[in-house]
DNA sequence: TCCCGATTCCCATCCAATGGGAGTCGTGTC
DNA sequence: GACACGACTCCCATTGGATGGGAATCGGGA
């Protein structure tokens, strides 16, 4: 008999079924109604709503005007109040204004984050150029500057698991062989920096240096976007001296 | 008999019991065991476990080496991704970092959030003064001059609610008295400004201005925070044009 | 070595979560 | 103005996953 059937038949855990939840949210999809959602992240209706009303009760998700619901600022607080990010962020910030106000491009810190870089912030000038990087977004490690530097300081472990996975293009110069991705790394560890040009967007070149903690580990990646054929001298100067800044309110001695 | 007793006989739903868990971390206190958890969340040791172990699969908490766990970077990312917070604070930040140049003082965003004033960023100085407010971090509506600027221009309904109730004293200037509090409100709108004097902090003045978004709604106060006895005119300025910037690209045309 | 707290594992219990269905509400279309 | 469609709410019989006490294990400090 096709009966009801209790407690999720999916196998899912209710923890499961939150995250699932929190999930249908993007960067660019921030409002959607309760019954989207549930589409979205494979629940039926009425779980859907009953779900959602309880996240909206507990106030990690909000009803807005329309009834539609959006991320609530509940859960921001949750999680930037007590993230590793944001001690990160705070240490960085004068030294990321510094390097944004000299250089006056996008400026940006990213960490490692589950095979990827993860952009903790971003400091743009009115007159910046071009940049897909957004705050909380993410770029693959072999394509944006940030990444190779992330990558080239990562675990033996980290290195292999991408160098053994595809290796996706977004430009003509994305580098998507194994062993020319070796190369680079090893370039990347010898000079202390990351050049990468048009290898996310054709008409940008991101430029990034290593940021070390106290323990000595490289924990971050501060770097710059600048168009395309630009010099890159000027910005190293003022990442290295962005980058330094950031280590020492980390407590590293190098 | 006192027999096993299965479903939180507490009443409260999984749901319940995944914020009580978030909600024991706070600013000061980002990373714990999950036996302290389970205390401070009044969870049974082997229940807190199991939920915290969860919350860790899930990736919205994080054990570190030692085993102690942290608010996890998927959570962060999750709530900042598609946050409220995030659109106006970018909108913002420009603006912020004008002011904080000109002035070189705390300069600090704030939005009302279940009656008090959540501070969603704050850009200090090398030189700047005394400041108790953190990113993430609130203040009661009635003693900082975010909060009164939030609560001029807030509905009846929070404006009594707020009256009504206790007002808590942090210093001797403090407002504690209602209809005092009634006049500094009609002061703070006919003003289009707040300066708060040291009720927060006997060393501190706080002067903050209210930001429109494109409905004409106040829905954030940018203020700054300068020593006791400083004169306020030059903040003014510096706010009211950082204000107006906010605005503009809010989409407030006043 | 002992001790104490944190953690993991086990498992009998049973109630809260589940989801299909029916009904309501609001909006846009012809 | 009737109709269609979708979002949402309510109801409720069912049951399997969550629960927490207890025991065992681990680990660090004295």
């Amino acid at each position: 008999m096709l009966s009801v059937v209790a407690n999720s038949p999916s196998g899912d855990s209710v923890t499961d079924r939150l995250v699932r939840v929190l999930e249908t949210f993007t960067p660019t999809r921030t409002v959607q109604t309760a019954a989207e959602i549930g589409r979205r992240s494979g629940l039926p209706p009425s779980s859907a709503h009953r779900i959602v009303s309880e996240l909206v009760e507990a106030g990690l998700l909000e009803r807005d005007d329309d009834r539609r619901i959006r991320i609530g600022m509940r859960l921001w607080e949750l999680a930037t109040r007590s993230s590793h990010a944001l001690r990160m962020r705070q240490a960085a910030m004068p030294a990321m204004e510094r390097v944004q106000s000299r250089i006056r491009e996008h400026t940006q810190l990213a960490i490692l984050e589950q095979d990827e870089a993860l952009f903790l912030e971003r400091l743009s000038g009115p007159g910046a150029g071009s940049n897909v990087t957004r705050v909380a977004g993410r770029l693959p490690l072999h394509a944006s500057s940030s990444g190779l530097v992330l990558l080239a300081h990562g675990e033996p472990e980290l290195q292999n698991r991408i160098l053994s996975a595809p290796l996706p293009a977004f430009t003509r110069e994305t580098i998507t062989d194994p062993s020319a991705l070796r190369r680079k790394l090893a370039e990347v560890r010898l000079l202390g920096h990351a050049v990468a040009r048009g290898s996310i967007e054709a008409v940008s070149t991101g430029v990034a240096v290593p940021v070390r903690d106290e323990t000595g580990r490289v924990v971050a990646a501060l770097s710059v976007v600048l168009p395309r054929d630009a010099a890159v001298e000027a910005a190293l100067i003022e990442l290295h001296a962005g980058k330094r800044e950031i280590e020492q309110s980390l407590g590293y001695r190098g």
